[in-house]
DNA sequence: TTGCGTGCAAAGGTTTTGCATGGCA
DNA sequence: TGCCATGCAAAACCTTTGCACGCAA
């Protein structure tokens, strides 16, 4: 599905990277940062256009979390976009910035209610919920 | 809550608009182009100004669709800070990029779950799922 | 008169793009 | 050798901010 026509050695690196960092989330200038002391630093364009086609071929999910700050990106391996896998969501937390997995099959129960009455596809890979967190909640005295 | 200390020309203005829109989503170009060609045309800093006044008045919500694309608001009317009301959410599709307005119960539903067993106050009025909506899914013939 | 609101223009940050070069096949 | 990928720098985009002026109270 991705046109990974040419192999270089920018895409290893930046793969390599993307395996450590299974199962959280990341901005693409963390990417930066991370090569960035190294021998081999990758360009700003070379990221964002290695980002964009891991997404496009599903193996990487692009999180809009706010848009004053960097898009999040996440590393969900191989290509998920038969939805067959896991539906686990994001939760953007509005008062401390977490952002929270959440693996609920109260989720998938929408998932498919949304499907069968509504129509919709939902990407569970793209949304995010915005709320306020378990552990904010608590703290709430004031607000 | 706002601290509307001065009534402007340009915020009676402004709310009239977002009354017409109520119901509707519109971004800050909208507003822009909406009072362009009149004689009262407002400025760029003063349609952001008010706007995130209002947002913070909770009588206006602020939607972060896409990172390419601008944010998107939408009038509520008098402050929903309780967030007793109604629980629409929004759908982005990802084909045609509509933006779908939602009323079900099955996310009241969500809602009450995600609170009680997870302890996360979901915010509606911020949450935006990513889809491919009823229309699309029809006219899926490739891809 | 006081000081908030306005508006222009410039700055801010993230992401994209043009173009010449480098490297894979 | 052919062509994609890279990387630098510049551009694009939306949004915010500085500053002087205007206007509400």
């Amino acid at each position: 599905m991705i046109k990974a026509t040419y192999k270089t050695r920018q895409q290893d690196l930046l793969l390599s990277f993307l395996k450590e960092t299974a199962g959280t989330h990341f901005t693409a200038e963390d990417v930066k940062k991370h090569f960035e002391g190294s021998e081999n630093p990758l360009g700003n364009a070379t990221i964002y256009r290695q980002l964009e086609k891991l997404v496009a071929d599903g193996r990487l999910v692009k999180y809009v979390i706010d848009e004053k700050s960097a898009a999040c990106f996440e590393y969900t391996g191989e290509s998920v976009k038969d939805d067959s896998q896991t539906h686990h969501f994001h939760i953007k937390c509005e008062k401390c910035g977490a952002l929270i997995h959440l693996d609920c099959e109260e989720l998938d129960h929408l998932v498919s209610h949304l499907k069968e009455n509504h129509g919709i596809t939902l990407n569970p890979l793209r949304t995010v919920f915005y709320g306020i967190c378990d552990k904010c909640s608590k703290n709430e005295t004031s607000n």
